[in-house]
Parts: structure tokens; C-alpha cells; sequence
DNA sequence: TTACGTGCAAATAATTTGCAGTCCC
DNA sequence: GGGACTGCAAATTATTTGCACGTAA
């Protein structure tokens, strides 16, 4: 587990039980994309196989990313990384499976990985179908309510819907 | 059944510019099933037909729910109604346009409509695909984050995932 | 009558799966 | 070398669409 110091970014928020044994949070890496990409695979256990390298580059090399599995794809490919829609599906269910990714739900169709899964909340843009981090000094202050009896909270997910402002 | 006097149902709040024109909210009308849907469906500039009557029973005389597509198909079938698939989405479609049904977004594969179109949020029961009105009286605390220049609210989305207690 | 609705079946779209062949350890 | 991984194509699931026919106003 070879990192060092751990940067300032806020570690994956365990309020709401998202932390996972093996789960490797970015800021215990350093910065070589490739070096980086290889050691989150190899921690949570996966293979750094050439597509789970390359699609992990694309991902997390440009900072906090929405991706859709489509997108990912196309983006792979004009990259000239040979990969298959199937994997692609794999490899980001395999990456959220153990905390690297965050599924985000935002219509009824497609779905959302984002490449920070620590807790945080979403603008939507309706229209551009678009995913945007709230900013989290802006934070929505709203304290979880208790929930039912057998049950606790896995986490709570806000998003916020915009629209562009008619003029 | 049979109630008088619109009980107090929060009317839909205009809070997040959700209201519609022609919009009817459930607090104008008055308990008789079949007599309030006709009312709601002409409101909105919708013909009475069967089908849409006996989904619009189904949908609101039995106070909140939360159904998809499918399940409302079964529904009407069960209950020996006529009625198409496509014709189900068509009218929860319809429905949702003219501010009597709410979509929510839960998870990246079916839709669910919510027979509460006011500003209320979500607990989504995770392993049930369950949804349930988080109480009123619950409600978060959350202040909307400013949005970004030529953006404006269109609504705030929470959904709550719960998972059921290990034990 | 006549435009609006409806049913059906085929068309899409997003995602999953089965399995033979490939590649990392 | 062997099991994990990948690609492809076929299968599923959720939803939409086109069009002939039905029906409320």
C-alpha cells in the first residue's frame, strides 16, 4: 500500500455508511495516472487488465467526472483503446462495487458513474442532460430523517434540477 | 370514500415553479371517485375516456402512491380494465404533463410516478424497489444552493436509499 | 362527423448474459 | 497453465412509435 500523505481531500464521507473495506479513496494517490491507476486496481482486488487501465485512465486522470456507460465508450475508442460496450458495463459496475465510482439515478433512462463517490449532492441540467458536483461549500443543510423502524440509511442522494432561465 | 370538503392536503407548492397552468391539485375536489376524475381529466383539457378514467381511479382513489408503468398495467388487468401498455404510459405521461403525476427517478432502470405532485421527498427501499413519502413533518431541512448563472430551480429532488437493518 | 384516443406490434434504447477465445500472474 | 477477463452477439427490460380502428363531443 505504498502511498504517502494523504492530500486534503475530504475522505470519503462515512456519514451515511458509504465506506467500504478495500475502498480506495483518490487521495491516497499521488498523481501518476498510470502508476495510480494500476495501484486502485490492484487494491480492490481487480486485475490491471489493458482496458480496466485505460477506461480508469479516462476516468480518473481529468479529475471528478459524470460519465455515462455510452460516453465512456465512445470516449475509449477515439482514444484508440480497443474496448467493448460490454466491458465498459463491467468495469464500471466492478469500479462502483468497491467504492471508486458513485451510480448517480438522475432520469429514468440512462445512468450516471461519477468519479467522486465521496458524499455530495448534484445540479441536473435538463435539456443538456448534464451532471454538474454541487460545490461543497454549498452544501444542502438538511439533516437525514430518522429512518423507519429495520431499516438505517445507505445514503442520501440530492439532486437538483435546472433549467435554463427563460430570456 | 365519500369525503366532503377538501381535506388539507398541502396545496402543490409553488416553491420550486412546479405549478402548472390548468393544473388541478386533489385539495379542489371532493371524494367522489369517479365524479373527481372526470372533473381533474376535463380540467386539464383531457377527454374522460375509459381507460383513462380507470387509471385515473386506480392512480388517486386510494390516496399517495407510487407506481410504474408496468405495475399499473397489472393493476388495471386485475381489476379487469381494458387497457394497453402503451396506452398506460401515454396517460401517465399526460398525467404527469398537466401537474397530476410527479416522475421520480430512481434508479437508472424503471420510472416511478407519484400520485403527489407537491414538493415532497423520498425514502427508496433498496432490495423492495420500494418508494415512500418521507412524513411532511420530516422534512429536510435543505436550503437550495444558488444556481449557476442563467440557471434557474426547476424542482429538488432527495431520495433517501434505506437498507434494511443487518440482523 | 371528426379529431382525439387506443391497441397492437414492431422499433428503440439501455443494459445484461452466455460462451468461446485471450491475457495476466 | 489456469482462472480471471474480454468481445461479440443474442437476450432482456423499459419505453416509444406508427398506424389502422374506435369513440367521445
Amino acid at each position: 500500500m505504498g502511498q504517502h500523505r494523504a492530500t486534503t481531500y475530504a475522505s470519503t464521507a462515512p456519514t451515511a455508511g458509504e465506506a467500504r473495506p478495500g475502498a480506495v479513496s483518490r487521495s491516497e494517490l499521488n498523481g501518476c495516472p498510470w502508476h495510480d491507476v494500476r495501484t486502485m486496481l490492484r487494491r480492490v482486488g481487480l486485475r490491471p487488465t489493458r482496458q480496466r487501465m485505460s477506461l480508469g485512465w479516462i476516468l480518473f486522470a481529468k479529475g471528478d467526472r459524470h460519465v455515462t456507460a455510452e460516453l465512456l465508450y465512445e470516449e475509449a475508442t477515439k482514444a484508440k483503446v480497443p474496448v467493448s460496450l460490454a466491458t465498459v458495463y463491467n468495469t464500471l459496475h466492478q469500479l462502483t462495487e468497491v467504492g471508486l465510482l458513485r451510480q448517480v439515478a438522475v432520469d429514468g433512462s440512462k445512468s450516471y458513474f461519477d468519479t467522486n463517490a465521496s458524499e455530495h449532492h448534484h445540479f441536473f441540467i435538463e435539456g443538456e442532460d448534464a451532471l454538474v458536483d454541487i460545490p461543497g461549500a454549498q452544501v444542502l443543510v438538511d439533516k437525514p430523517p430518522p429512518a423507519p423502524e429495520g431499516y438505517e440509511i445507505a445514503r442520501v442522494d440530492v439532486v437538483v434540477r435546472l433549467r435554463r432561465k427563460q430570456g
